[in-house]
DNA sequence: GACATTGACGAAAACGATTTCGTTTGACTC
DNA sequence: GAGTCAAACGAAATCGTTTTCGTCAATGTC
């Protein structure tokens, strides 16, 4: 039994060199290099046995020799910030999926790296970027005067970041129109008669914070809603904050009757809340979320949101991150999409009593 | 201001290289590469001087060359099969980023790769292995007769699975007890007065299902419940399966009290739907998942679920990987870890009518 | 004082691809 | 038939490390 364990261990399928297929063919090592990566001055005759012989030799060429001696790793990092564990929200996890998925498409390969220690984050895109193991970044969650941003700026370093950033007519991003969206869902709620509507905001060093804030406030004007400071209570886009939000909201005692969150998770949060003081959703109180996670559908009740396309931005983020690593200039790529209403069940008229 | 953009485009900070460091010192390069990593055989007084300078100059070695002499990439691989869209599960989500997390703590970084059609799956693991981009693979989701499991292990390719297989004694793994949790999930539902308890399982294929089929079944049994198969409905893990399975088995009517389902996301689907037929949760239906994701805690009403570990389980498997890279016998790591309940508001005694 | 031994370091090979820069061959021109 | 030119291919350099195998001086031994 153990032995048959050690006997499967380690036994290395030797991998098929370039120069082995060379050697097996006959010709030079540069005759295959090149007739592999379809160069016009190699016979097609030559190509075809070229091939037929890598084939049968099983060859895969070594990513290591070609990074070394192209300089490229065709890979590009991502990082994440691990709030004690796991992915930070349903949205990234589902945008980091596409985004994988978009870059295969584009024969690059997505490494994952975990930040634990904020104060290291700008040490790791250092390392990754010099050791060569990524030839370009994508930045999520942009944050307000973004060092990072300045640091890959600086150093002339291909990034793409999904949110714009203080810095924005200068780098690549691509964002969802939030302010846009946000207005849009306040004018939603007003026009089921909602006149106090609060919002449960996100971290207040993200970039997109603000803009949602302006989109609410936005809303509110062309609703001719006054403006009340005391109903944007902060948060930080979990669902922890959604709680407290609403909590703290219900005990105001401000009349709130409807509740736009910065996103989904914080919308969840709310409902669940409400759901605990005894407050039914949306009968007496309407919650919108925004970003339209697939897990919004299964909520109970199904989540109304402002939603928008994770696979779409991901494919887009590919295509540019793609164009910037061969030498696109970085302000060429500048994308807003829009998002749209998603209209379920967690907000409605609110019912007489 | 598009000549400013132009101006600061490629830049390329030059990285200092190895030769350079020992140029500047005046000694060779195998006294700075081996003096940088250490070596009994460089003195002190030497190494003091070559760090002293590779830190004046910014030196970071280029993990692309080290890799092509080393014939390590320092990288682990993580395929995630995406259904249409984004990482499967948040359960998955949460495991990936305490793994990313972990392998850090070990100097790997993860390779993240989706793979969209599943008949290029094997190949992508081929493809990884033999150009040398990772040293290894985590697998998650272990099938029935996982080919996966045999191509890697005919090649020598060091991986860990999480779950186990139908070769789990020639292989390394990690895995919850399901079948311990679901008998004493199922039994917890029993204690409550439920007689008459459902299961909405997991996908055929998947080897874990069948695991957690046998604890309800085991569970039932201890309970001395009697087992009806028309209680198991078949599953997916997805949310849109927890409803449609709820639905199945409201409509009918075979006196269902209580239903456990193979995870979270299945049971926030049920109780969504529940919700959705006019029944509640927990006094006229309970409802139990199985992961303990975040989510399950922010959920209305918040989930009673069979609890364990992504942070546990993402550290064991990154040191698990990290000896067998090393050299390690395969079949010397295996780690069975218990869940636990965690009772919240979705479960509970059936109310008299 | 000749001879092993040890400590500290360097020259060159190696890793496996791609690129540069020829070279060879044959066809084509005038 | 000498000269030009393009097509097809190869030898050697290259990428930036690590490793192998010395070398050289200083130390210890008898």
């Amino acid at each position: 039994m153990q032995s048959r364990t050690t006997e499967t261990h380690k036994v290395p399928v030797k991998r098929a060199t370039l120069a082995e297929v060379a050697e097996a063919l006959g010709v030079g090592k540069p005759t295959v290099s090149r007739a592999l990566n379809d160069y016009p001055d190699i016979s097609e005759e030559t190509k075809r046995r070229v091939r037929e012989m890598a084939n049968k030799l099983g060859y895969v060429g070594s990513s290591r020799a070609r990074q070394l001696q192209k300089g490229a790793a065709d890979t590009i990092g991502l990082l994440v910030t691990v709030a004690s564990e796991g992915l930070q929200s349903a949205y990234q996890s589902e945008f980091t999926g596409a985004l994988a998925a978009a870059l295969d498409g584009h024969g690059l390969d997505l490494l994952l790296h975990a930040v634990q220690d904020p104060a290291a984050e700008i040490d790791t895109y250092n390392r990754l970027w010099q050791q060569g193991k990524v030839d370009g970044f994508v930045l999520m969650r942009t944050r307000i005067r973004d060092e990072r941003i300045n640091f890959l700026m600086e150093r002339g370093v291909p990034f793409v970041t999904q949110g714009r950033s203080d810095l924005a007519d200068r780098h690549s991003w691509i964002d969802i129109d939030s302010e846009e969206a946000f207005a849009q869902g306040i004018e939603f709620l007003a026009r089921q008669g909602h006149r106090r509507i609060a919002m449960i905001s996100g971290d207040a060093d993200i970039f997109s914070t603000s803009l949602r804030e302006d989109g609410y406030r936005a809303g509110l004007e062309s609703a001719g809603l006054p403006y009340d400071p005391t109903l944007i209570v902060p948060g930080d886009f979990s669902a922890a904050c959604g709680r407290l939000g609403l909590k703290q909201l219900v005990d105001s005692a401000a009349g709130v009757t409807a509740i736009l969150c910065a996103n989904d998770a914080t919308a969840m949060g709310a409902i669940s809340q409400a759901h605990e003081l005894g407050l039914s959703v949306p009968e007496q109180l309407s919650v919108m979320g925004y970003d339209g996670v697939r897990m919004a559908e299964m909520f109970s009740p199904p989540l109304t949101t402002l939603s928008h396309s994770a696979a779409e931005s991901g494919e887009r983020i590919a295509s540019m991150i793609v164009g910037l690593v061969g030498g696109d200039a970085p302000a060429n790529h500048q994308i807003l999409l829009p998002a749209q209403i998603i209209e379920r069940r967690s907000t409605g008229p609110t019912a007489k009593e």
